[in-house]
DNA sequence: CTAGAATAGCGAACACTGATCGCAATTATG
DNA sequence: CATAATTGCGATCAGTGTTCGCTATTCTAG
């Protein structure tokens, strides 16, 4: 009968006896972030990353316990891409934004991270280290702990919506312009049916370009709203 | 050849010549419903949809081309729940709240939603009317319309993630219980170590239960910083 | 140094999944 | 009525996550 460790982050990278595994955690999850990265995350199998490593998918279960484990893997890997050298320390917002800035950029080199599970518990190292970070950045700021995690969890997830609207815009594939085609041409018979007045007037107004400097505009406001000042 | 429909929305439910179908689109989406809420969205496979519909699991595909249209179904179902009659509109907040309120509800009531991606293109029929809703509450702001559509996301991704949390805690299967003490004890494990300081100081607060009245007071003040006063 | 125990790698298999094909039954249209 | 379109569906396919049992390796205890 075996311990039973629910999480990956508690379970202990190799046994104490034995002989040694051939693989890290770490490189298991850089295979598994590229073939996500080129193929996308559906390619991301238990074949295709051992085969990949060069083993058989048998042995991938030393390792990891589910492909969600794995999974967690690669998104722990792809949050440790953040610099955290650049925050200044001085204004909270500037560091905020320079975190969420940094966040989006992972985002967009890695899109199948929307199709991921948005976690707010049992977060990885890295993603310790980045709300870590992020309540660095209001250290200064009177405010109780959980209004500060509040913050960030609010935060962590306007920069995700954002990446995501990018993202959808972004794609260039032909099954994109396909998707995006098909989307322009519903919302223009609604509109042109005349029974969403608001949704027409909304549509009227040209949209703005999504770049970074939307991220910092929405990012700005909301937290203004959020932490007071 | 057949015309290529890339979106359900836009493909006619029935044909016009031929054999009758013996389902609607609904009733397929409320045995989908039906199931995920009592057995998990793991649970809604073709087959068992189709089983639970009295036929053979190929005949949905008359229905639907594949099963993640079948989920956006369901996901449009649910979002019919919403009763938009309660809105007053008179304060585009308290109308807003209203919403926010009810999105909740249904995010707890169905919490296979969360697993479901946050679609912000090729919405169906239903979340075109929430979005019409929400922005017929900000009619009467003085807005650019994509402002107002930024909005309406930032404002459903606050939703999204509250109730999230709030369902993360209030898990009280076997299951649940052993992920919150495992998250628990992570954490406590992390803090003990010392790196994390900030992360400390923001868990010595206790929290504050997670509720409707949570999400009433963020979603007040991401929408007043975001819409301005 | 040796015996035993714990661990890693993995071929083969299992249960299931989403999806396709081809045919028979049904129904509206010309 | 004949034709063409459409539905229901049994059978089947390729591919998935995961488990089992075995062998090979390596650390620890004596």
């Amino acid at each position: 009968m075996e311990t039973e460790h629910t999480s990956i982050w508690l379970r202990p990278a190799r046994g104490a006896r034995g002989r040694a595994p051939e693989h890290t955690r770490d490189g298991i999850a850089a295979v598994g972030v590229r073939l996500a990265d080129s193929v996308g995350l559906g390619a991301v199998t238990m074949r295709s990353v051992a085969e990949a490593l060069g083993g058989g998918s048998a042995s991938l279960y030393r390792y990891v316990q589910s492909r969600d484990e794995l999974v967690a893997l690669m998104v722990d890997q792809v949050n440790g891409e953040i610099d955290y050298s650049v925050l200044a320390g001085t204004d909270w917002l500037a560091d905020l934004l320079a975190l969420g800035r940094q966040s989006r950029a992972v985002y967009l080199r890695h899109p199948w991270l929307l199709a991921t599970p948005a976690a707010t518990g049992n977060l990885g190292p890295r993603a310790v280290d980045y709300l870590e970070h992020a309540l660095g950045a209001m250290q200064d700021l009177e405010l109780d702990g959980h209004r500060k995690l509040e913050a960030v969890g609010v935060f962590t997830a306007v920069v995700r919506l954002l990446a995501g609207t990018e993202i959808e815009q972004r794609g260039t594939g032909p099954v994109d312009r396909r998707r995006q085609l098909a989307a322009a041409a519903h919302l223009a018979g609604l509109v042109g049916a005349g029974a969403h007045p608001h949704l027409a007037a909304a549509l009227a107004t040209p949209p703005a370009e999504p770049d970074a400097d939307q991220v910092e505009r929405v990012l700005t406001r909301v937290l203004r709203g959020l932490l007071g000042t």
